[in-house]
DNA sequence: AAAATCCGCAACCGCCGCGTT
DNA sequence: TAACGCGGCGGTTGCGGATTT
């Protein structure tokens, strides 16, 4: 059985749209308008799937499209977005006009998904990604042990990112005072000891620096919520805030939170959800290492931006 | 200069939600 | 209520240009 395709198979062009088929396409959009998409190529005189005329209209032919390098505050708003809204693409191509939700995607994944990931930031979760962290933190802390007996546990390509996250972590801490504890083996559950331990990660960020969580750029991003009463679909990784008179963010569950090792436990876009307490105000966290992106990010999502609709 | 590799992006594929029958 | 059909979405592919060897 099965769905009956959308279109007959047969003796339909597909790969890349001719000058041609474009113009067929434009002039019967503009004459009869897009809808219907599935008689649209018969009527159209095209030899094409109706969803391949539909995405070729979407993404590529519609009039106010707009072409070109992404700008550093449409980026710097795609990754805001994808922090609350995840891999929802059109919803995140809704907030950026004349982008599409194709274009966004292809974008995130060829140079913003890169660039977090050399940032040593998880580009799903948004978090700094632990099995660096961990790393790093073994790296800091373990001058005493012989690391060589480790080392054939450790990706090299891993253990190099580590290592020259090392320090930027441990300025990253200092700067923005953040406690993060660390235990770095777990052998509780481990009944022979010659097993391998597991890294397991505690942490507990802070701040007591208002101005860490302050805009990219010296400039605040033009995001507010709504009401005070709004929940996000996501927060992500900043606990508390002790730069004002209450905490802002809930921690996930406990005061201290606790990661397995390889984000087990990791909160995701699509799954976690906490209480905002304050005014309008979502703090959020970033370890920006380069371009023009924030290191602490206080933002405020705006009518333009309201992401209340997907939650 | 040619071959190999990398990279970006347009387009395709398959699944899902929702409205209709 | 179930089946169907369509539009929409996100993941993936593969082509072609750019870069490296």
């Amino acid at each position: 059985m099965g769905r009956t395709p959308c279109c007959e198979k047969t003796g339909l062009k597909k790969g890349p749209w001719t000058p041609e088929e474009d113009q067929k396409l434009i002039d019967y959009v503009h004459k009869n308008g897009c809808g219907n998409w599935r008689i649209l190529p018969k009527n159209a005189g095209l030899q094409r799937c109706g969803k391949s005329c539909r995405l070729r209209w979407a993404n590529y032919l519609r009039p106010d499209i707009k072409r070109g390098k992404f700008s550093s505050l449409e980026e710097e708003t795609i990754i805001q977005l994808h922090r609350i809204l995840g891999n929802k693409w059109s919803a995140i191509a809704g907030r950026l006009p004349g982008r599409t939700d194709n274009e966004i995607k292809n974008y995130w994944n060829t140079h913003i998904r890169k660039k977090l990931l050399r940032m040593g930031i998880d580009p799903v979760t948004h978090y700094p990604r632990l099995d660096l962290l961990e790393i790093s933190e073994f790296l800091n802390s373990s001058s005493q042990l012989n690391f060589s007996k480790f080392q054939p546990l450790v990706n090299s390509n891993l253990l190099g990112s580590a290592t020259s996250l090392s320090s930027q972590n441990q300025d990253f801490l200092q700067q923005n005072n953040v406690v993060l504890e660390t235990q770095l083996f777990d052998n509780s559950h481990v009944k022979n000891q010659n097993q391998i331990p597991t890294l397991i990660q505690p942490c507990h960020f802070q701040s007591q620096n208002h101005q860490d969580f302050l805009g990219f750029n010296g400039m605040p991003l033009p995001f507010t919520f709504p009401d005070e009463n709004y929940v996000p679909a996501v927060t992500n990784y900043v606990y508390e805030y002790y730069g004002s008179s209450q905490s802002i963010v809930d921690p996930p569950s406990s005061e201290t939170s606790t990661f397995q090792s390889g984000f087990s436990n990791m909160p995701t876009p699509s799954s976690s959800s906490t209480t905002l307490h304050s005014n309008s105000t979502y703090i959020t966290e970033d370890i920006e290492r380069e371009s023009n992106c924030s290191n602490m990010l206080n933002f405020q999502i705006s009518d333009i931006l309201d992401v209340n609709e997907f939650v």
